[in-house]
RNA sequence: GGGCUCGUAGUGAAGAGGCCUAUCACGUCUCCCUGUCACGGAGAAGAUCGCCGGUUCGAAUCCGGUCGAGCCCGCCA
């Protein structure tokens, strides 16, 4: 029988077990204490000469050692309790102590705060693992899991495991492809989402489907977003035809995850709906953090006649009042500039308040009435910055979003105890491509357009909306959903905007568009990004941190040396020939 | 594909033209130690400063290239 470190304080005067690794060890020369961890935590063994065997083998030991400990479970005496540890109060002197396992040296250290660089904790991730932070991260990722799964089946959703061989699609991502042995030449693609797979569940007469799927894409991650793989909570609810109706039975689940699983408190109880248009306009981004203000305030009409001809002959002009802004440093000032550089504008114009006076390096330009026009829009007040962009409208928007995030960071609005949900709505169905002015799709072909057949003859394609929303958790997007389109005459029709004909999407999408010719009833879903969605409620901001065995930031696991040659005859099987160089 | 940042004993850091024969902490090894808890004490080993080239009387330090990593842009229907 074996106790566990933590439970050991349950049994003082009885004979126990441990067993675990050595977290340290202190040897006395005729008294040696051995930390003992195990995934439970820290217990002190004292091992003492009279038992000789065990002390012999106490002397050999050394960190990271696998041990199997039996003695008696004391309390410490007077003045010995150790208030850190959570076992401090008890001790167990050992008779018996069995070196199960050695270890080397530990290439990379796993106590303390100072952690290797990443590619060598990736490389022994299974010492990293060992860590009590890694610990506790596997098992609240189990237990967050089973939050989920006891939500949805409480509320009839069926769990369906769908391909993992699958067919690659055009649309989207890169594709991961399996090259078919059976059919030399054809190729299997790991898919990217089970998106059509779980329609056709509908179709097939499941009434609400869910799965925690493994989705693969093949393109370039962020700190945010793992390369290749990663897991979605995807489900689908037939016969809905309005996206709030899968909007209101996920949110009590979000909530709940947010307030009982992760302790964190909720911004808005009632989680506000915000049309994709207007979270652009108000906060620069379609995935907008609403844990702070600092709104995107518009300026065109009140500048479009200053002297200033960067605003003048701008589209848009638009401000942001960043409330303690006029503290910022000139060197602070051109490092935001950088940022805003970055995002396409062509400098970062300013105007700090202080001592009752608006200072700027434009402020020559710009009319008493005009200078009175900002700051009664921007509610500046004394120690407050104002910053411009002025540019086409997507470029200010997208700037200024970027700004407002980076000035958030910089004056630490962004409380890590409090959670802003957000539902972004009414996306955009088509967008124009700015380089090519080509046509092209917003988000996902398979969501419905709100008017329908209808709508999609409108003659102002950009105007169409798709019944598609996104969730927003403190500027991070974890969820994707729509309405869908089950309607074959609506869905060809779709393509047929962007100028591609049946054929194109019979070739295509054949599987899923037959199958909607039988009958298929009206349904809508989402997908969260679990991996994504865990990382921001445990407080972690690179989401490699939350996953136990991710890929490195160039696809490759440093641990298993993947991806990795093969054997000619396993090619030859296949019939690939690689053209690769080395 | 592009931009920025980084690369120094096993690990984490310091050093920013000569004070470097490269410093510190952790770890490792040897010896001492019966109440420590990241025990303590004495000692020891361990680094071609990512790699290649250049500038210089002199390069860990400056320059060019290259390799590797991280963040960001592109990309992610």
């Amino acid at each position: 029988m074996r106790t566990y470190a933590s439970d050991t304080t349950e049994r003082v005067g009885q004979t126990v077990t441990v067993k675990g690794w050595v977290n340290s060890r202190r040897d006395h020369g005729g008294l040696i204490f051995i930390d003992a961890r195990d995934h439970t935590g820290v217990v002190q063994l004292v091992v003492q000469p009279e038992q000789a065997a065990a002390f012999k083998a106490a002397e050999q030991v050394r960190d990271e050692f696998v041990i199997a400990a039996t003695g008696t479970v004391r309390e410490r005496s007077e003045g010995l309790a150790n208030p850190d540890l959570q076992t401090g109060g008890i001790e167990v002197k050992i008779d018996e102590l069995v070196i199960l396992n050695r270890s080397e040296p530990l290439p990379i250290q796993i106590h303390g705060e100072a952690l290797a660089n990443e590619d060598l904790r990736l490389k022994y991730r299974f010492l990293d693992l060992r860590r009590p932070k890694m610990q506790r991260m596997l098992q609240r990722r189990a237990e967050y899991y089973a939050v989920m799964r006891k939500y949805l089946e409480q509320r009839d959703f069926v769990e369906v495991a769908t391909p993992i061989l699958a067919n690659s699609s055009p649309e989207g991502a890169r594709d991961f492809l399996i090259p078919s042995r059976v059919h030399p030449g054809k190729f299997y693609a790991l898919p990217q989402a089970p998106q059509q797979f779980k329609q056709l569940l509908m179709v097939g007469g499941v009434p609400r489907y869910y799965q925690l799927a493994a989705c693969f894409r093949d393109e370039d991650p962020r700190a945010d977003r793992l390369y290749g793989e990663f897991y979605q909570l995807d489900l689908e609810m037939s016969f809905v035809e309005e996206g709030e109706e899968v909007r209101t039975t996920m949110e009590p689940l979000i909530k709940q995850l947010v307030t009982e699983f992760a302790g964190k408190k909720l911004l808005h109880e009632a989680v506000p709906r915000i049309p994709y248009v207007k979270a652009m306009e108000k906060y620069g981004s379609d995935k907008p953090d609403l844990r702070f203000g600092m709104e995107l305030v518009e300026l065109t009409d009140e500048l479009n006649q200053t002297e200033f001809s960067v605003f003048s002959s701008a589209e848009c002009v638009k401000a942001i009042c960043v409330p303690g802004g006029a503290s910022l440093s000139r060197s602070q000032i051109d490092q935001f500039t950088e940022i805003a550089k970055g995002e396409g504008a062509g400098g970062l114009a300013y105007i700090t308040y202080k001592d009752g006076a608006a200072q700027s390096p434009i402020a020559k330009f710009l009319k008493p009435t005009e200078l009175e026009a900002i700051k009664q829009k921007t509610g500046a007040a004394d120690g407050d910055a104002v910053f411009f962009g002025a540019d086409k409208r997507t470029v200010v928007n997208k700037v200024l979003g970027r700004l407002r995030s980076a000035f958030a960071d910089h004056f630490g609005l962004k409380d890590p105890n409090v959670i802003a949900l957000a539902w972004i709505v009414d996306f955009p169905f088509y967008e124009r491509d700015d380089k090519t002015g080509q046509l092209d799709f917003g988000h996902n072909p398979f969501s419905m357009p709100k008017g329908g057949l209808e709508a999609l003859k409108a003659d102002d394609k950009l105007g169409i909306i798709a019944d598609q929303y996104d969730m927003v958790m403190n500027g991070y997007e974890i969820c994707s959903g729509g309405v869908r389109n089950h309607n074959p005459e609506v869905l060809y029709e779709v393509f047929g905007v962007l100028g591609h004909d049946r054929a194109y999407v019979d070739a295509r999408f054949g599987g899923m568009i037959n199958a909607f010719k039988y009958g298929a009833p009206p349904h809508a879903g989402c997908a969260f990004g679990v991996d994504r969605m865990f990382m921001v409620l445990m407080d972690e901001d690179n989401i490699r941190e939350i996953v136990a065995f991710p890929k490195n930031g160039t696809g490759v696991d440093v641990m298993m040396d993947s991806p990795s040659v093969v054997d000619e005859a396993q090619l030859k099987e296949l019939s690939i020939k690689p053209t690769a160089e080395k």
